[in-house]
DNA sequence: CCGTACCCTAGTTT
DNA sequence: AAAACTAGGGTAC
């Protein structure tokens, strides 16, 4: 295993790795001991991406890192280090609860998983706690997925796409992913069989890249936006979930336009535009944690 | 654009 | 205590 670490002053506006992993954004990291979303203090986490195994912890001024590989890119890109968040939120709308929000979790950045896992981990978040959303993918990979030996220790990389259109639609409702099972096996499919990949998206304009995404099966627009947010880049994707849609209920109603599209469109415009996405992500954590004392 | 069925589980209420 | 009820980051038809 090689080992390093990634100065945390040398990225700009500090990183909160426990909000950023542990926010529904990413369902492809398993804490060490275990105790995710349990607002618990000082965890390591790991995953396996291309094959390499990465495990890392926040240290004082550090982010450390353990891996088969040289981790410092693969976490730059996962953890998106280098997005500047002082100059996004100094450039953010003058809202009073996006500055709650931000100051709340400072630190906290989208991610950028893998384009596969993240479509699937979406189409079965429809409905679903985040906890259980997470359950259902630590599954898919412990019985689907390759096995890599790590230290003594097994673990489960996320399904291919191949491997997941192997499995029959009973085994994935095994899986407990309920009606979402023939959508996860269709879409799996669809990338298997090259006749679709959601990174085919990259580079569209935003609306027609979200348009491009649903015609995975079990994607609509709320899943598209979570796809084009959190994995292909797209910083002004606003899914409209139902934490955001009762934020724009509450503050800003003139935004609620009736459709999905054009509501989309206003509460874009109202986050910020181009960061709108990063807005939005603060305020559903915010929003979801509120209440829930945040450990020390 | 609107309504409804769909699966499953933890947590709460009867 | 067992059973009914509810809600949870929606989508397909």
């Amino acid at each position: 295993m090689e080992r390093g670490a990634i100065p945390l002053d040398a990225c700009p506006g500090g990183l909160d790795l426990r909000s950023t992993l542990e926010s529904g954004q990413s369902y492809h990291w398993r804490r060490e001991d275990g105790r995710m979303y349990e607002n618990a203090p000082d965890g390591r986490y790991y995953t396996i991406v291309d094959g390499e195994f990465l495990r890392v912890r926040q240290a004082e001024a550090a982010l450390e890192w353990e891996a088969t590989t040289d981790a410092e890119p693969y976490l730059r890109e996962l953890l998106r280090l280098d997005d500047d968040l002082d100059a996004i939120v100094a450039n953010g709308p003058d809202d009073p609860l996006l500055r709650e929000a931000y100051a709340a979790h400072r630190g906290l950045r989208i991610v950028d998983d893998p384009a596969f896992p993240c479509l699937i981990s979406f189409i079965c978040s429809a409905q679903m706690r985040v906890s259980r959303i997470h359950g259902m993918q630590v599954t898919l990979a412990e019985r689907f997925g390759t096995t890599h030996e790590i230290e003594g220790e097994t673990y489960h990389a996320f399904p291919t796409p191949e491997q997941l259109a192997g499995a029959s639609v009973e085994e994935l409702r095994e899986c407990s992913l309920g009606y979402r099972a023939p959508y996860v096996k269709e879409t799996a499919e669809m990338v298997a069989e090259g006749e679709a990949h959601p990174e085919e998206a990259l580079g569209m304009d935003y609306e027609d890249a979200r348009e491009s995404l649903t015609r995975f099966v079990g994607v609509g627009n709320k899943v598209a936006d979570c796809v084009l947010l959190f994995s292909l880049g797209y910083l002004e994707a606003v899914p409209l979930d139902t934490w955001i849609r009762s934020a724009i209920e509450d503050h800003f109603p003139d935004c609620d336009r009736g459709s999905y599209a054009a509501t989309s469109r206003a509460i874009r415009e109202r986050l910020g535009g181009e960061y709108a996405g990063y807005a939005q992500t603060y305020v559903f954590h915010h929003l979801r944690t509120a209440g829930t004392a945040e450990a020390p």
